[in-house]
DNA sequence: CCTCGTTTGTTGACTAGGAAACTAGATCAT
DNA sequence: ATGATCTAGTTTCCTAGTCAACAAACGAGG
């Protein structure tokens, strides 16, 4: 005979709920910007740059809390989609610098766009009340753990 | 002479700052498991089949929204480790169902005393009645687009 | 100098998942 | 009965990450 106990369900957490929406959000963002042959990753890096202008892949991986490797990568893609160029350091033999190109530059604020509406769909039925009380809450987290890296998946 | 227009900022998305939390919280809880050898994926399943005692692989693909070659593989390691059990349906032959091990059974509570800290790690330090408040907003985020799926990532 | 440790970016092996083709079994309409 | 269609699970190929080993270049101490 098997007694087992019952256990609180995975919907007691906040944190399932939390994963829940966050994962719909990202998943529906994710699909608006497949359209323009973009990922979610690659749209970071691309707005990440928009106001860097200029930044080392390190720096970038520091930033987006990803590995080295994983920027190469990523970077081989966007350079590949002429989003992206990569140029060596003049001074130091080993490092380079990331900038958009052109094309990427152009790219950024239509991008921009689907980003706005992604949120709007998702939270934009709140009052502007309700929006910053839930701002506050998930900032008090981030405070708390000193959470710092800018999400990516 | 290039003039970029500035752009709101990643920040000023509600999506953006959901998914850092999001992220970190999954991310911590995934490092719990990983000393029990488990992964986030691994542990939906093993919860969802405590409660249900056996499912079909296909109503697990839908329950956690993933495609049926996931939950083959999903499964195969599972089994591999022991916690879980394939057996053919009797009369059909294409179908089977899903169900935990002894071990598997025994090892479901120690996880979720895992899973019961990592939330209160990042949740409790707020009130009662603010975690409330956060569940409210999320489910009505849940409610208002029918999000039904376990999720897993 | 020159050597030792560090930093930079790259690479290769591996993981977990999705998409779609595939196999085998069931069901249904004649 | 049997051919067509549908369903269940598997498999293959692809993607996007991690991790760890690596080569090249830098910098500091002797």
């Amino acid at each position: 005979m098997r007694v087992s106990q019952p256990l609180s369900p995975l919907t007691a957490h906040l944190g399932y709920w939390m994963r829940l929406v966050s994962n719909h959000v990202s998943h529906g963002f994710a699909r608006k910007l497949a359209d323009r042959d973009v990922t979610v990753a690659e749209w970071v890096v691309l707005r990440q740059l928009y106001d860097e202008d200029a930044l080392a892949p390190s720096r970038l991986a520091e930033r987006l809390g990803m590995t080295r490797g994983a920027i190469t990568k990523l970077a081989d893609r966007l350079t590949a989609k002429a989003l992206l160029m990569r140029t060596d350091h003049p001074d130091d033999g080993r490092a380079q610098t990331l900038a958009l190109t052109k094309q990427g530059r152009r790219l950024v604020p239509t991008l921009a766009v689907l980003a706005d509406e992604n949120d709007a769909a998702f939270f934009g039925h709140f009052t502007p009340d309700e929006r910053s009380r839930i701002e506050q809450f998930l900032k008090a987290i981030v405070d708390r753990h000193g959470l710092t890296d800018v999400p990516v998946s």
